[in-house]
DNA sequence: TTTAATGCGGACCAAGTTAGTCCTGTTTAA
DNA sequence: TTAAACAGGACTAACTTGGTCCGCATTAAA
């Protein structure tokens, strides 16, 4: 399951409760209320979001968290990659970043490589084009959902769930 | 990082090995020398391809793995299906194998699930374009690729590298 | 018929990662 | 001055992952 961390999951929860209180800010506390997050788990995803500029707080009493931008100009893969680092499935596909030398050991033999790149790079273009202000619409009527725990539309191709 | 776990990588590297042999079989054995693979682990990944019905086995001596199916006729989805569980990113995002109930306790709170069922469904679609056969081919000529481990073209977003 | 090569199916373990908690500052409005 | 709130750590328990190993079943070839 292309897992995704559960503080990234959070970061987009909070996110979303933090957009809807438009210019407002929000506490930790306010935000973990809202959302149901546990306190210290709000305090930690706030914190990697502010390290990577999504976030404006203030300080001292009556302080709290806001967007830095609105929502709209937060494309979901700045989220992402500020809580997650860098949106790639392979270490090969990630740039800049490489593992050391040889940390790949398959280097010489893997032909598969450019493709990641190509691969990630799609993934990257999908995510990209979704922005906050996408997610706190209301949840658009396609593909048949609205029945969330049954079997509405088989997606994956077949295999094992594991 | 989205990550992928590292079997799921093996894996493709083993199909493209195999699906470079063409009819023949390869044994575990062979695939663990032609790729690097440690043996043991070729064999869990192969147990795993193999019950996703994408691998046929012949057993005793001189028998050895093959591809059930053309390269061609091998999607990349079913490929990380098969190893990883169902392509999604979120819990929310995986049809019928719910968590049994209240496992997901933002749920009441949570207005940003429908909103993934689109998102997996996006990168479901780019995975799915791409065969096994794909992979084979030689990397294709694309942005400016070549120039493995400096900094090419920078392609995440922005944001930290945890 | 025997033998050896090979896949099959587990159990098992060590290491790393993750999620969550807690504590001690620092800042600032009231 | 005080209390509310953020800042930035360290720390821990639990889970997942990657990897190893073993005994059994199957089958081609000697």
């Amino acid at each position: 399951m292309l897992r995704m961390s559960k503080m990234t999951d959070y970061g987009i929860v909070l996110l979303t409760e933090l957009a809807r209180a438009g210019s407002e800010t929000r506490t930790a506390r306010e935000l973990a209320a809202g959302t149901g997050v546990p306190l210290p788990s709000v305090s930690k995803v706030l914190k990697g979001l502010l390290g990577a500029g999504l976030l404006v707080s203030h300080r001292g009493a009556s302080g709290g968290y806001g967007l830095a931008r609105p929502a709209g100009q937060i494309p979901l893969t700045e989220i992402i990659s500020a809580l997650e680092g860098p949106v790639a499935l392979t270490e090969c596909g990630v740039q800049g970043a490489h593992p050391p030398a040889g940390a790949c050991e398959l280097e010489t033999v893997c032909r598969v490589r450019g493709h990641w790149r190509v691969i990630n790079r799609t993934i990257q273009d999908a995510l990209g084009r979704l922005t906050l202000a996408d997610l706190c619409a209301p949840v658009p009527r396609l593909v048949g959902l609205g029945v969330p725990a049954s079997n509405p539309t088989p997606v994956t191709v077949g295999g094992a769930q594991s």
